[in-house]
DNA sequence: GTCTATAAGCAGATAGAC
DNA sequence: GTCTATCTGCTTATAGAC
């Protein structure tokens, strides 16, 4: 078998590519968004034929899909004594590495309707998680508390990742932390 | 003078021609963002020509530029005992009617790059509004402050007209400013 | 002044040569 | 298996008929 000779199997190889075709095209879609990025620049990108990323993805579709898919978040656990630590953890990771997929998805959330729809229900699964976390402790309104610290993260991290706001793309991650955490205490207690 | 005949002047009936299209511009723009808002749509939605949407505003981009053109805020007075009072005015602006213009700008800020620079340009000089007139307050982090603030109005403002997050579409404009007033409370005041 | 017809370009997707 | 060439459709924008 000749194929044995080389140091890469021909699926290997073609692994790779596929690959190389993912990685590029989330680096195109986080930068552009969807509308603006084409097939014909991530086949640049990654240095592939065209036609050989519709081979593989079948779509722009279902390319952008896979490029987007979002890493499932670990679950909060119901102890509401350490919501405010778990809120933290979770804003560090936005802050610090997010996952190219979830910044994929955040780009297009507000014009691309299947990347609207992934966003709105990975946050209303937030939003019950804390909520539940603090229904002991806050009234009725647990959801709408819950659902404003969600739409804090998501400004932050638009603002830091997205729109570059200067001194919050610039600041580090602990003077941010530092200053959001009394803040998202106002909403995880009562009174 | 046939024309006095008319209730409508021929410069009035442009007017309000001209009128109609920019209202169902902003009104598509809005929802569906530039990249995927036609010409075509914007005409069909008018009820007019779409040469004729050329003919008055000479470019798509320029028809978007007109349709985004943002109100100029007022401007903060330096007090800084009425800091907060003056966040929540603006945010219940951002809460109740929200003018259009702003949401045109806002819904495509993430994926146009003249919208992202208008918006980046209003933020900013929030922050210095912002942190000015905290600077007597605060130390060497007014900045940051003022931007984490900004990001938060950002955020919720997002989630409530664009995401459409359920329970801050839902909440009233009072239930929102009495949960977000302490939260504001804990940037503008240092400790 | 308004609209018909069309130009010119670029997108995603496909068929078939090698 | 990979790429060339092309199809089809839709976009913005324009030129010219009425």
């Amino acid at each position: 078998m000749s194929e044995q000779v080389h140091a890469l199997t021909r699926a290997e190889r073609r692994r790779r590519t596929e690959d190389r075709i993912l990685v590029a095209a989330r680096d195109l879609f986080v930068r552009l968004g969807y509308e603006r990025t084409t097939i014909r620049a991530i086949a640049a990108a990654a240095e592939v034929d065209p036609s050989l990323v519709m081979q593989y993805f079948g779509s722009k579709d279902r390319l952008f899909r896979q490029a987007a898919s979002l890493p499932q978040d670990k679950d909060l656990t119901g102890d509401p004594e350490g919501l405010t630590e778990h809120l933290m953890t979770m804003l560090g990771l936005k802050l610090g590495g997010l996952p190219q997929a979830s910044l994929t998805a955040l780009r297009s959330a507000l014009t691309h309707p299947e990347a609207a729809e992934r966003v709105r229900q990975v946050q209303a699964h937030h939003v019950s998680q804390i909520g539940a976390g603090m229904a002991g402790m806050a009234g009725e309104d647990a959801e709408l508390r819950a659902a404003l610290i969600v739409a804090i993260m998501l400004g932050v991290t638009i603002e830091r990742h997205l729109i570059e706001l200067g001194p919050l793309r610039d600041a580090s991650y602990d003077e941010i932390t530092e200053l959001l955490r009394p803040c998202l205490e106002t909403l995880t207690r009562p009174g």
